[in-house]
DNA sequence: GATGAATGAGCATTCATTCAT
DNA sequence: CATGAATGAATGCTCATTCAT
């Protein structure tokens, strides 16, 4: 346990990072604040990163990866079986994602704000993140049309849209209202998603 | 009127500021590109804008701006009588939006993506404009629900929701699906809008 | 006048690039040395050259250039119709040569010395230089051979031997003994090029 | 002899150094290009050395230092009767010279190109190195025309230009021609030694 | 209004060298 | 003897901005 607490240079490095990069933005952060923040050498940074643009892409990458495990993985939309499932199901998604991102705000921030404040060649690799979270939200989708669950649509203009609520509602639950209570914003995201904006007023404010 | 096809340097800067700044983004782009591409001197630039930030500023808040006249503003909540109204005031809206966006794709771009892109100070203004759009929606989600068209939500979370939907739906206009008819589209995302995933799978395929 | 004497900031900067270059050597010297021996910014030495490499390169090529427009390139070998001539016209080429490297002494000294200084990628350049150097060599040598003026023999080979021969040569005039009259070395180092060392010991010292 | 033939870490040094040094020169070569190659550990190369100037300026002393004891050591001028012992000695010495290069042709290039690469410090010590074989030369020179066996001169010019004549030579048989005999070559820069270029066409073909 | 040569603060990156293990 | 992670001084180069013409 001595040593288990003792956080190796690249680590620091990555900590550093989310928290530099989360707070001052991309381009505003020089190599020199990564370092500072970690408490280490100039040097030890290119020990292990190429760059500076390699430690943003690997935070991109890494929070893309870990959120797609602990949220979309989990979730078979195979597994569905009637509309109450995949309310219970799309509920438990909506707590997980906002959960999520609540739990690391400054790299969500950053994911959202600033991925494509790469170079023009990294951006291919940043466009293909989001890209596979739309196809993961498609395969759903077609899933759930072939189940008769929800109506025949576009799907991949409605994984579009349906990402596009998901990172505003991401960016609510981090940045303009970060004190309400996960539960009541993903009953309410997944009213829009499922419902949309019509519907009895009376009923729903209840809810 | 042989004077009139003559841009002035300020235009000719704006120009190429939107096709160099949305070709390889901001912070990849130098005065020098855009000075060059304008086909002006170094120092005219600094005629026009104090810096490279403000002609980028000047971009964003225009393209606000004109978005706004053309979309949101022509179309107040409280001019709508009923749910075949709202349907067809919001199925405008959304006609606009798409169209306006498909006529300046670069822009549009720059706008989705870079907006951030700016410097720590410049960013307030930034957030500024987007909160503005929302508390356009929500203005008028407002005044949709005391109407009784639309169920009651908490409207600030509704209002980012629906920012978020249409970031998306412009993307997927403007990026990855640029052919398909604005009319297609926008019918496509005000049933998501309106009715959510999420109804009759029959019914919504014929519409 | 009053413009003529103002130099660019470019010859400041070749200027400045003999005497630190020639001073210090290649590697020795920071881009920093340069510009501040030239009196002029950091980046007016990137207005007129890539980087450090390409005016070290630059003054390589111009040595080159301006030692064979002053000296082979006088001398054609075609001219040439006997002994006489050709002991007379070598002379001459030896007076032009060491002459010449005598006037720009740093420059000469750093071409003998550091012209392999460069980069991997720019040593096929400066190997043409020498390469090109030999092959008027030998034609010239070719050319006495056909006229019967000089002995038959691997005349790339004898190309060479010249060239290492007048490049100890200049080494000689401009860094081991720079006061003795040119003449004089013209004389010695014309000997040994056309009759080698041996020789009638007695008259030899009296020429 | 099961050890004999394991290198001992500072043998590896060498050897990597000679091949990494002679192919990418010493300025573009990484300590850790030596280490890598040598197969040890970065802190090894600084227990056998100083630094890497260390290193490099070790095997151009050891490169003169074989060179000498390998020829010019083995031949001393005093023991020469006539011009025919002249002739002999300088074939022999020729082929030595030129034998020993191509036995070590990177280390032969590295000591010929860049010598000269070392800091404005170190560089004392290599030209006393080249100071010291003109010197051989020059009392070799001395002793023959003391015998009456070459013609008088300026021994001092005329050593550097025979050491011109050797450096170009060895680079003609190293890198310009490396399949020739050696012999052949060492007749070719004899004759120019002793005979200059001038003679009788006829006779020098058949040598 | 327009020019463009000149500026120089700012920054990413390298790599020889050290030293605790 | 050997290791290799860590160091940080050193430096080449960029590019937004200025100002004399």
């Amino acid at each position: 346990m001595s040593r288990s607490n003792k956080l190796t240079s690249r680590d620091r490095l990555v900590r550093a990072a989310i928290e530099v990069f989360g707070t001052r933005g991309y381009h505003s952060t020089r190599v020199s604040d990564l370092v500072s923040h970690a408490g280490v050498a100039h040097g030890t940074f290119y020990l292990y990163f190429d760059n500076k643009e390699a430690i943003f892409l690997y935070l991109i990458d890494d929070f893309f990866t870990r959120l797609r495990n602990q949220t979309l993985d989990r979730f078979p939309g195979s597994a569905v079986a009637d509309t109450g499932d995949l309310k219970a199901q799309l509920f438990e998604m909506w707590r997980s994602i906002l959960g999520h991102c609540r739990r690391e705000p400054l790299l969500t921030v950053l994911v959202l704000r600033e991925s494509y404040a790469v170079s023009p060649d990294a951006r291919t690799r940043v466009e293909e993140r989001f890209a596979q979270i739309v196809g993961s939200i498609e395969t759903y989708l077609k899933e759930l049309t072939e189940l008769g669950l929800i109506r025949r649509s576009m799907t991949n203009a409605s994984a579009w849209g349906v990402l596009g609520l998901i990172e505003r509602a991401i960016h609510y639950a981090v940045v303009v209202n970060p004190d309400v209570e996960v539960d009541t914003l993903a009953h309410e995201f997944l009213q829009i998603e499922l419902n949309g904006l019509l519907g009895d007023p009376a009923e729903s404010g209840t809810a």
